[in-house]
DNA sequence: GACCAGGCACATC
DNA sequence: GATGTGCATGGT
């Protein structure tokens, strides 16, 4: 598989030392993350599905509401009606989409593991993989997210963010497909799924603070960084 | 009022 | 395989 990235500094020995150092420094100035912001890893699965092209504090609303009915518990979910559903996590926009998109995650974890998520993690992090992305509405970075922060699975999660901070390091080239981009982390970084859960919270930590909806290098460390090596 | 936010599936070419 | 479009709310 061909990996897209810049021929200059980001190749080899040099990639790995690059993506370590940004660790570095993003740690040293956020701190531990302690991800996912959740209070279970069913929460951590439905917070992942609502969030899809949506603000996080719309999301918080609608766990909200979840939270004050009872409901986020595999079967509660199971057995409320989809209007009820799609009334209760409206704010976090795209409702009747989403609705569909959890009722397909729950019909997926009743039907393959009795809905009992520890089953989930007992599968193998590739055939647990595959079978996530078999269901409809889930996409790589939905299931990435719920593999690494629900299951504790090894697996880096790109998003939004995390494309933005790799194009304006020029560590990846803009428009890089999401698997080759993901390589790029998986292959230069110890295969931790703690140090995979504290990078990429970080990245988002780091984005929210600086770079927001485009990088402000002026502010950003890791740009700052980058000059003075120059 | 315009723009943006932690995607994804589907139709079309 | 690449590109365009629909899905929707709430904050700035």
């Amino acid at each position: 598989m061909k990996v897209q990235v810049k021929k200059s500094p980001s190749k080899g020995r040099d990639l790995k030392i690059i993506l370590l150092k940004v660790y570095s420094l993003l740690h040293k100035i956020y701190g531990p993350q302690n991800w996912w912001p959740a209070d279970s890893s069913f929460e951590v699965i439905v917070g992942a599905i609502l969030t899809q092209n949506t603000n996080w504090s719309n999301v918080e609303k609608a766990i909200t509401n979840l939270k004050t009915d009872n409901l986020l518990h595999p079967l509660a979910l199971r057995n409320i009606s989809t209007n009820k559903l799609a009334a209760l996590i409206r704010p976090s926009g795209y409702y009747n989409i989403k609705t569909k998109r959890l009722k397909n995650f729950l019909d997926f974890l009743f039907s393959s593991y009795g809905g009992k998520l520890y089953r989930m993690k007992q599968t193998g992090l590739e055939t647990l993989r595959k079978e996530i992305l078999g269901v409809n509405g889930i996409g790589p970075e939905t299931a990435d997210s719920i593999l690494l922060y629900a299951l504790d699975k090894p697996i880096f999660v790109i998003d939004a963010y995390t494309r933005r901070i790799t194009e304006c390091l020029k560590i990846t080239c803009q428009g890089s497909k999401y698997d080759d981009l993901q390589l790029v982390f998986m292959q230069n970084l110890p295969n931790d799924s703690r140090l995979f859960n504290e990078y990429h919270a970080l990245i988002v930590a780091h984005s929210k603070a600086i770079c927001k909806t485009k990088p402000d290098c002026e502010k950003c460390i890791l740009c700052i960084e980058k000059r003075r090596r120059a």
